[in-house]
DNA sequence: CTGAAAGCGCTAACAT
DNA sequence: ATGTTAGCGCTTTCAG
């Protein structure tokens, strides 16, 4: 009754040896540097090894290598649909190179964060921060230990990949004025989220440059059930066009002026950030800045596994361009008050 | 120049068996069963844990415990919402007793599932497999050599956790009946679904029981992509009311009709499966089958863990109940041609 | 209850 | 080019 897991025994390399006559080092060699052992010899261990139906062991690999061919990617929410689109980048690219794919959900707690970094420290190779909650000299502090890349944070000595928001929300500004609005209200996000304030300054920056009237609200949780309390507050400001910090509560603010039987864009145009999954089949159809997210997860990788064969390159930052992707949720200014 | 990453010395169980005096191996026992020590011995050991912020290497660990603390969680393709609820549920259930969570897309492929499984059987303890494509045999052979929970799959021998689509797919039939729909067609998804083929086999008998017309259409590929193909089809046949596979394809489906300019639910009824994000804010909003689908990930969690605690446990088979959600893509049925 | 010793499977010097 | 020898950090007998 008390069987205790009879642990089935797992061909290894020393079973290799044993039928091939080699010594285990040698197998070793073949196996993992085929390079450096004769012609032949790699071919008789190999062809033993695909008789025996060898499968190396990771943790015993990892353990005197010091590499485990793992790579973790934080997100700090897997709910969020955003991370869609990310996670089927990294998780493209992390396969191509026979990298395992850890994915860690920090809960937006730099807490959690640090202390699943920590603890998982000496299972990964590395790992690819989506949306940190750390502080700047946190992150510094970690990168020094483990390779990093950041997503959508510039931070001194840390690798990145961020997206553009500037230049996008300048196009948005642009567009919303081509329209004839005067007034624009940005809904914030989190405020410990990088992305939010790079997106709210562009905003300002944009504001100045057109002498347009733009003051921001919030903040708000970055969730669909924000939309309504968003909305609600959009509508007392009066403005005509809202620029929302994500498409989550962009579709939020959306469904909440239907209900209130506000006409989008009749009377109010919304604007989102991010393009993810649901802005092109919402309603009305969401216009936004549409962001390369999966390329960013996939540059990410790339930039993640050329540190780790070359540790000593410099630290990369990439900007990746967004574009504005005009739909149904913007048009002109109404009429008449 | 050429410094090879001059790996840093963690601190190990032998640093704290030199600052407490104790043997490295009362060390181990101490942090990893200390009910098999002395308190007092427990709490000196533990403080100098602390005090030297030791972190397990689970790969050492591992390597001779056999475990790794690490489940992972197999998706036929990252890219589809359905798994992001299930993603979201293991993710909570595996955080919360201490679990690594391994994401793994095996992109619809028997052999890569297959292939991924068998290289990966050493790094993981047991592995939660939604819309598994390996064969009842395979299945069956795979779950012998390690614990698995299936997700909407029922395997003899293999655990599983299993929406019921039938009686979800009888009160939908029920509904369109109520608004008076007699002709009733089904939009098959990827032929090598169980879920598939169990939501269709749902229908057949429903229809049977009704008298009523049924028929399916496709195999359509489980996207919002191949909604126009189906959409066009299904207007072909005059059928009043469609049933879709899954969300994805419904919504493209919605799409489809809309650009046609065919009103729905006006001229025809639409119904999904699983209510996945943006089921509620497409246009119109669908009326679907909810899945509790994240639930389904914290039961395949539980349901994992305690068969690891307990090997020779009896391999249970958990049914999750659906209900049909009502929204606006379902109506009566036009009054006259 | 605690310690000594032996290994888990593999890689990395060091020899030959 | 290959073999020998030590471990990596931890758990687990087996003694005491």
């Amino acid at each position: 009754m008390e069987t205790p897991a009879p642990r089935p025994r797992r061909v290894t390399i020393n079973d290799i040896a044993a039928a091939t006559g080699y010594a285990a080092s040698t197998v070793s060699r073949a196996l993992s540097r085929p390079g450096r052992v004769n012609a032949e010899t790699r071919d008789r261990i190999q062809a033993a090894a695909r008789e025996l139906a060898y499968v190396p062991n990771t943790q015993a690999r990892a353990l005197t290598s010091g590499r485990t061919e793992t790579i973790s990617v934080l997100v700090s929410d897997v709910t969020n649909p955003f991370y869609f689109g990310l996670i089927r980048g990294t998780q493209q690219q992390l396969k191509a190179a026979g990298y395992a794919h850890l994915l860690i959900d920090s809960e937006n707690s730099a807490e959690l964060e640090s202390h699943m970094l920590t603890k998982m420290r000496q299972s990964i190779d590395g790992a690819i921060l989506a949306a940190s909650r750390l502080s700047d000299r946190a992150l510094a502090a970690l990168a020094a230990d483990l390779p990093l890349v950041a997503i959508n944070r510039t931070v001194r000595g840390v690798q990145s990949v961020v997206i553009d928001s500037p230049s996008g929300i300048a196009q948005a500004t642009e567009h919303l004025i081509s329209l004839g609005h005067r007034e624009i209200v940005y809904l914030s996000g989190p405020e410990n989220s990088w992305a939010n304030e790079a997106r709210w300054r562009a905003l300002s920056a944009a504001g100045g440059r057109h002498g347009l009237a733009v003051r921001r609200l919030g903040p708000f949780p970055a969730g669909r059930k924000s939309g309504s309390a968003a909305a609600d507050a959009l509508l007392n400001t009066g403005a005509t066009a809202g620029i929302a910090f994500n498409d989550l509560l962009a579709i939020g603010m959306l469904t909440r002026l239907r209900e209130r039987g506000v006409n989008v864009p009749g009377q109010i145009s919304i604007v989102g950030c991010d393009d993810i999954f649901g802005a092109d089949f919402c309603h009305p159809t969401l216009t936004t800045l549409t962001a390369p997210i999966e390329q960013a997860g996939r540059m990410a990788v790339s930039m993640l596994l050329a540190r780790l064969e070359n540790p000593a390159g410099p630290a990369r930052s990439l900007v990746l361009p967004t574009h504005l992707t005009v739909r149904e949720s913007t048009g002109p200014l109404p009429t008449t008050p």
